[in-house]
DNA sequence: TTATTATTTAACTACATAGCTATATAGTCA
DNA sequence: TGACTATATAGCTATGTAGTTAAATAATAA
């Protein structure tokens, strides 16, 4: 399984070498709108009601537990990005995954913000050693 | 090197396994907001300036064309999200990335970008393929 | 046809924030 | 001390968007 994920790796990291390194404004709005679909909670919320497969407007709005209109809009949004696909099938309309990179994605994050808690509680826990350079996340 | 990254993937998914799965919504916030930090264009391009070291605010506004106190601005948001770390010398600070994970972000999405972009290509280069589901991005 | 259900969309409000200008703060040197 | 430089911040405007409500659209069944 570890090994299957290794293509990924390995050309993600081809294409930063390739191109990350020159990106120009252009592209980095692109990164950066890509950024931003993953930036709102609820969408997360959908992505990863999504990982045991589709789900239809109405499961996910069971599943996100807020309205159905909210939803529709947040997927409408994460298909025009391209991170999931749309299939209608009756009157349901049926959402999956796209592009799996994104929960590897969050993976990451997760592991990085378990590592920055991690630290943090260390300094607080270390009498004197205290950061006074990184303030609290914002709300 | 490709060897050196490997523990980072491991770990992530196994944090993934651990965490992701069960994340509540409090956790989500985090989540999001560590990816609203990177869906701003300048902040990526001062987190791209800042891939072969450190540099002071100056350096930083030289390289990204744009204020200084723009900027500075950013720059403490990406502080206190824990992304770079701050260090005065002088009467100059010197920003350097405190977590190097974000490029292997940075590269997934430039990958799945790509790849994005070349199935779109694709799909207007084979008449009668046309997708209608996904439509463009937006702006 | 009408009724019903599922989804999308339009219109709106409230809020967050990017970028600007001007000012404040802090360190260095005379 | 004052002058100078580097950085941070306050106040402001404009823009984007999350969430809500209500209406529109689309597919199915009676």
């Amino acid at each position: 399984m570890l090994k299957l994920r290794w293509n990924y790796v390995h050309s993600a990291i081809e294409v930063f070498f390739s191109s990350m390194k020159i990106l120009d404004d252009r592209a980095l709005i692109h990164v950066a709108d890509y950024f931003r679909a993953l930036a709102e909670p609820l969408r997360l919320k959908i992505i990863n009601a999504l990982r045991d497969g589709e789900h239809n407007v109405g499961e996910l709005t069971e599943l996100c537990a807020c309205s159905q209109a909210n939803v529709s809009k947040h997927l409408t949004l994460l298909a025009q990005i391209g991170l999931v696909t749309r299939e209608a099938r009756g009157t349901s309309v049926y959402y999956r995954i796209a592009d799996p990179t994104i929960y590897r994605l969050c993976d990451l994050v997760c592991g990085q913000l378990a590592q920055h808690f991690s630290d943090q509680a260390n300094l607080h826990a270390a009498p004197g050693k205290r950061s006074t350079k990184i303030k609290k996340l914002k709300k």
